[in-house]
RNA sequence: UGAGUAAAUCACCUUAUCGCUGUUUCGAUGUAUCGAGAUGGAGGAAAGUCCGAACACCAUAGUGCAAUCAUAGUGGUUAACAGCCAUCCGCCGAGAGGUGAGGAAAAGUGCAACAGAAAGAAUGUACAGGUCAUGCUGUAGUGAAAUCAGGUAAACUCUAUGUGGUGCAAUGUCAUGUAUACUAGUGUUUGAGCGUGCACGCGCGAUGCUAGAGGGUAGACAGCUAAAGUUUACUGGUAACAGUAAACGCAGAUAAAUGAUAAGGAUACUUGCGAGAUUUAUCUUGUUGGUUUACAGAAUUCGGCUUAUCGAUUUACUUAUUCA
């Protein structure tokens, strides 16, 4: 697994992200906010994951734009280094619930914890 | 040099590493992907969605009436406009300039603070004049306005002109799925209902329409970026703008690309320290550290308007002072 966040690995399907809302589990690391939920893709990929920023705490789209740039940014770097040693497939969505602006450190730190809790989790069952 | 006015331009940069997205070339095969290379990738407002169009569909979007809304000196400009340019007039400013919702008050209705006897209905008080007599006439006094065909139309109104609707989630093609099921009402050529309020006309129309309850899909491609295009030069025009020539080929995402990190530099401000100048508390400059670098993110495409915006630069002009 590399440090790439491609097009196949977005999560996209309107109808697989209603399911992932409504049946989904989640892990949370303030300000963040993972929603989970094991599924199967007709193509290879073995996670995909979306990000998202409210609309009602960001008004502009400057700023939500801006976050979920962050974001994805966080998960591309640090997802091979938790992921490797889970097999099943995932539909992940990945929420900002925080109502301030932020910086990339801050992103990464939580996006560690957020993915390691994952990960702990995961591989339990 | 100070103060100011009006236009125009720009909107931090460079490198490295790791990524995203469009196009294209080559290679590999499991024929749809992967790998490698090359090359494009946010704005002056992309915003608000306020006007005007292109384009698409709604019977050939057709006629009349009504309503609504918009515009409002004059002339020009444009595909079009409520925009823009020029100019007259009013108001503001010492000026450069700014600003105006600038058609009509003898069609009608309404409204007018304070002051004042009285505010659209008539005349009161004082003085003077005049008459047989009388607010019959003038002056004073209040006020923006006191009989003047008064003011007011960002009050109704009238006049002139314009105005069909829905918007790219339009629309078309392909794929997938399915229910021509059920209940009630209504209707089938003597026509329910639909297409804009009404009327006419025209068209669609029975596997219909209305209501209830319920089921399914929500993917791909086209539309989708070559355009009333951008830049430069010349010509015409006071100008908006138009014409000619040359060059360029300039984002196309869709849970929505254009980013992240590090280093260096630049701009502005500033703490401390140092130097210089003088008007002795200001200016110029060096260095170190810190803080800044706004508003804001394409979503069918253009022309405008409006609003947001740290700042920087250029040009033209006005005015004050000094010098020649």
């Amino acid at each position: 697994m590399s440090f790439t966040y491609p097009k196949k690995e977005k999560l996209k399907s309107q109808k697989l992200i209603e399911q992932l809302f409504s049946e989904g589990k989640s892990v949370s690391a303030y300000p963040l906010r993972m929603v989970y939920l094991k599924t199967s893709f007709d193509d290879d990929t073995q996670f995909k994951t979306g990000v998202s920023v409210s609309k009602r705490n960001f008004k502009k789209a400057v700023d939500r734009n801006r976050i979920k740039r962050l974001l994805r940014e966080a998960y591309r770097l640090h997802k091979s280094t938790y992921f490797n040693n889970i097999s099943p497939c995932y539909a992940l969505m990945i929420l900002y619930l925080g109502k301030d602006g932020t910086d990339f450190d801050s992103v990464e730190t939580k996006m560690k914890q957020l993915l390691d809790t994952f990960s702990k989790k995961v591989s339990k069952h």
